[in-house]
DNA sequence: CATTTGTCTGATCGAACGATAAGATTGGTT
DNA sequence: AACCAATCTTATCGTTCGATCAGACAAATG
């Protein structure tokens, strides 16, 4: 039953599958989200999905893990070969990449948003699975700043907070945002000043003057 | 049919029902909020939904109606009385209220989460009734404080959004912040801190270095 | 060529969905 | 007391949901 995917054409349906799951889920919810849709839009029978995932809530699970491992693989490529380098340099890269990236994969803050609000089976999962570490990372960027003075010492909570809405929010409401100003967020321009803006605001902004 | 509620029992029913489904709509979203559901938290049978409310799609608008009004009067109450008051001074009680608000009704961030990540109807609906105005105080704001040297020149679409990010996203994920860090986001030194943090964020960070 | 195994489809299940119709009940009016 | 309109419930409609099953098809293996 399970599908482990020994032939070639098993592997591209199932990619197709995790692509338009991972489509809707995020911009319809997971309830939004039909089985139906998704397979409508991979361009498969619906029943396949049942082939190739054990059922929706699988289905859902495997999509978000493609998801992370993309951030992460990303992020690892992103800050490759840098030992030498400040804590400075390497925190405002890793502050830029989750930007770039949110704005490339509008998709993750969207499915993080829509779970984050409500306690449950898949809350919990995605916490301790994929968000947790991502967390830790940041905390522990946020002492190695402010070790060096360019942090103020506030809370970790409220920084990574303010560091993920800040830096996500405007292109997981990207559809508002083009209506709401007639601005597209995910133009090249606007996602580069939109970086600058948040490197600048927690690693600039809170230095010296505050603590 | 449509309910104009003369007696004093459909009025509070009529409440009940508000609340409820504004409950379900933010926390489940509009798909994930059944009638079933809302009926039920409302204490009240299902059928009667459809004798308040033309159908889903109204309810759901009349409970975004209810709490953006909430919003509105609660800023009106807030900056009443401040006609004489400097254009920073108010910037900042706009700010800090707003986070405060978000902070005492998760609900409002929720839904329009939800929404803006998708184009249609209610995202069409949601702008042009109730976001577009806030929008445009908020930019009016900004052009304020831009004048004074108060704040950076940047488009107003990336503060705005930054804003809204920094402010509201933390209560907006509340169950998620408590499960990954410990911390409750709705305790009273919480939101205090956190608007502060804002408040600093936004007007006193991007002052005088940039620009 | 025959067999087997991985991949996919058509038909269909029971459950839950939003909505409606018909009638019971309640409270104000005369 | 009689009436009537507002409020609410019970029963049920047709649709869509996620899931299952039996079998078709295709590709690798012998």
């Amino acid at each position: 039953m399970s599908a482990v995917a020994s032939r070639p054409a098993g592997l591209e349906t199932r990619r197709a599958i995790l692509d338009a799951a991972l489509e809707l889920f995020s911009e319809r919810s997971f309830d939004g989200a039909s089985t139906r849709a998704i397979a409508e839009l991979a361009g498969v029978t619906q029943p396949l999905l049942n082939y190739h995932f054990a059922g929706k809530e699988e289905l859902w699970r495997a999509a978000v893990d493609d998801l992370f491992e993309r951030y992460r693989t990303s992020m690892e490529l992103r800050l490759s070969g840098l030992r030498g380098v400040d804590d400075v340099t390497v925190a405002k890269l890793m502050v830029r990449h989750f930007v770039e990236f949110s704005a490339a994969n509008p998709q993750l803050q969207r499915i993080i948003a829509q779970e984050s609000k409500r306690a449950g089976g898949r809350l919990e999962w995605l916490v301790e699975t994929h968000v947790r570490p991502v967390y830790e990372n940041a905390v522990a960027m946020f002492e190695r700043l402010a070790a060096r003075g360019e942090l103020a010492r506030v809370a970790p909570e409220h920084l990574y907070y303010l560091l993920i809405g800040a830096g996500a929010t405007v292109f997981m409401m990207a559809p508002e945002c083009q209506r709401l100003t007639g601005v597209d967020p995910f133009a090249r321009e606007f996602v580069a000043a939109h970086a600058d803006l948040v490197v600048d605001l927690l690693i600039r902004a809170t230095t010296k003057e505050s603590a």
